[in-house]
DNA sequence: CTCATGTAATTAACATGTTAAATAGTTGCG
DNA sequence: CGCAACTATTTAACATGTTAATTACATGAG
């Protein structure tokens, strides 16, 4: 059976779709986090830590998609203003243990309604049934490359 | 008719999934530009002016999907690398005319079959239909937030 | 023609992405 | 115990994302 060729052009390539189509959602959010004067990540790291409880580092990077040098600067911001706290990791000293502080549980909850009202308008555009088809096929589409994350294929092909 | 809540948790939020699901197709990309000293824009660049011919550099950013301050940037290192070259755009002094030169066409030929071969693997895990039908709901997703893209959904809301 | 307005590109300033290297603490083996 | 190898975090250096401001040119009303 013939594999298919390369994408055609950039519109139907995958890693620009992806691209796009996260930048349709985000530009919803985007106003609201800048009227609050906190950035996506910034937002993400602390929405994991209200979802999860305490934890450290390496787990906080894994769950908000953040890569280790960029939560550290993010740290130092989130803690000045006071919407994180840093502590001790119990039995083990190389690693710092994050957890939320009442304003960062405040701020989540102060946004919750606007939230809420702008994922409507997007569901109600794109459609309830369509959105957990995306995210079923998201959530399919990272298990199946998953495993040798950082190999080529042309490596994975040559086994 | 109910509307759906919130994302419970960050793992089914559509700008999470997004994120993850990009990031685990161009981690089997990354390596491959990382060899030949490209970045991730620097080759959006590159490809869309192969596949389009020469455009000023807003048809660029919109294409790229890259802001122009970065853009700027890009332009730069890719002139120096001579992969690229500048001109004046004809009837507006305004604009500036952007063309792929022979070594970055060259660069792109000799990447084909690697990237082929990357993308084949991937297709293979994923699914030659399922691929389609994600690049089907991600245009959906994108044809249905677009409009007042900058405006936030509690504003639209209130019409 | 002229000026106010609008648009394309650049610059500025700061946050984050990204890879490599450095630091500090842990673990296991001899 | 003592050291080699490993792991978590941080730092460094540079590219890009992002918004606001600036510059240069274009356009249209009067």
């Amino acid at each position: 059976m013939e594999r298919s060729l390369l994408p055609k052009n950039t519109r139907r390539s995958l890693p620009m779709s992806l691209l796009r189509g996260r930048e349709a959602v985000m530009s919803k959010f985007r106003p609201m986090l800048a009227r609050h004067n906190v950035s996506e990540q910034q937002w993400r790291v602390l929405r994991v830590l209200q979802e999860t409880g305490p934890l450290d580092a390496s787990e906080v990077c894994e769950r908000a998609s953040i890569l280790a040098p960029s939560l550290t600067r993010i740290i130092k911001t989130l803690v000045e203003r006071q919407f994180i706290t840093v502590g001790k990791f119990k039995g083990d000293g190389r690693r710092v243990q994050l957890s939320i502080a009442p304003p960062g549980t405040a701020l989540i909850e102060e946004l919750q309604p606007e939230r809420q009202a702008i994922y409507d308008e997007i569901e109600r555009r794109f459609g309830p049934e369509r959105i957990e088809e995306l995210l079923d096929l998201l959530e399919a589409l990272i298990i199946s490359q998953n495993g040798m994350g950082e190999e080529t294929a042309l490596e994975a092909a040559e086994d």
